[in-house]
DNA sequence: CGTTCTGAAATTGCATGCACTTTTGCAGTG
DNA sequence: CACTGCAAAAGTGCATGCAATTTCAGAACG
């Protein structure tokens, strides 16, 4: 009957939790929708007890609300809390940053100016999804050069938890160009070792971002309200 | 069977979770122990299901490290990565601490000014069970004040993370006093709304806590080799 | 005496079943 | 026509069972 594979290629709520975590951050679902544990286990193959496990990672990830005995919905989040996590994003930032001034390796250094040149004229073709890629290559470059797995953990982890509320970062067309000038500055800032530079610029980098940014908030959904 | 007497209020699994996340974090079992799950279910009279569930949750907190095919243990770190912990520790708190010098309210200064000067006399009369308590109690204080409810969270979980490595944090004879000192310094800057003086302060609190604490890392323990 | 092989016991990971809660549909009442 | 009450349906949460994997004891071998 049930004879998905024979041989375990990794684990199987790795698989779905990377899966369905990605859905999630790629906004498949918008915030709110109930995830079905019934249709995720036929559509996986597997049964509700593998899926009601990866629930609990996707929960604990931030991703997803429980409710008892009611269920399990993608994140939601109100204008406020949305303030609040870029926030914490930006002095997430902020911190790697500081830490890539002190200590990122020259190669890393080499990286790091190759990949902003390179966005360069991404941004000035216009050309956003791909802007889009290079940016997520940059900061990965920033989280990479704090040389702190853990604050590279949180940056990235906290990244996936903010990625469901935003919708088309760069709809701006002079945005990509904007993004560039501000990485000019934290570039700049790290190759002089300019630790107050580079953290403000990151900063401001961040706030910039966040203002530029579509949101889906709570407010915006016209569902039930929450209770 | 017996024993439905143990802490049975809520969601059956959150209680857990948090009953055994508290004993890990207090150090009830040494990093590297394996989790018995069957153990578990008996000692809290439900099924391995929702004690496999509460894995889940321990391990997404970075409190456990799950083996394929092998379960459960408690985390185990190495000196490099507990040097990361605490700095991305201090990154928190300063971030923390820079946020509450521009946004606490008076009320929450006066709180903070109340349990710094009660924990005076704690670090004078040398109860450094008691100090510890406050000193807890007081980056409660510093979290809350930053007004972000996710930084905070993240600086919770973190501590959190990184306690069970710590042994007898004011184990020094000068600790309580040398910490009472350096608390002074992080709220007279955020007194002074001095944001540079208040992060610096911060982050150096922090280098001594790493410096002063006696941590259970994976080389001190002699047990099987990591495979 | 140490190493490798082997099979049985223990353990993990998942499927299935069941009791309970929540939700939904539909009368009955005002 | 709206509102309340009740019962059926759906869905959640946990217990139990089973197959696959791992671990370990002991024997065979070098």
């Amino acid at each position: 009957m049930t004879r998905p594979q024979l041989v375990r290629e990794g684990t199987t709520v790795d698989d779905m939790l990377r899966v369905v975590s990605d859905e999630i951050v790629a906004g498949h679902w918008p915030p709110g929708t109930k995830l079905d544990a019934q249709g995720l286990a036929e559509r996986f193959a597997v049964s509700r007890t593998p899926v009601r496990e990866m629930f609990g990672h996707l929960t604990a990830m931030g991703l997803t609300e429980r409710r008892p005995n009611r269920g399990v919905i993608v994140a939601t989040i109100s204008e406020e809390g949305l303030d609040h996590l870029f926030e914490a994003m930006a002095e997430l930032e902020a911190a790697c940053v500081g830490l890539c001034t002190q200590r990122m390796s020259d190669a890393q250094k080499q990286q790091l100016v190759l990949a902003h040149e390179r966005s360069a004229k991404l941004a000035s073709e216009g050309s956003t999804e791909d802007y889009e890629a290079f940016n997520l290559e940059f900061h990965n470059l920033l989280y990479a050069g704090s040389h702190n797995p853990y604050l590279q953990e949180l940056a990235i982890a906290t990244r996936a938890r903010l990625r469901p509320f935003r919708r088309a970062q760069f709809f701006l067309e002079s945005r990509p160009a904007r993004s560039h000038e501000e990485h000019e500055r934290i570039v700049a800032a790290i190759l002089a070792s300019d630790v107050d530079a580079a953290t403000t610029a990151a900063r401001k980098h961040l706030m910039k971002v966040r203002d530029s940014s579509q949101t889906v908030v709570e407010s915006q959904r016209h569902r039930h309200r929450p209770s």
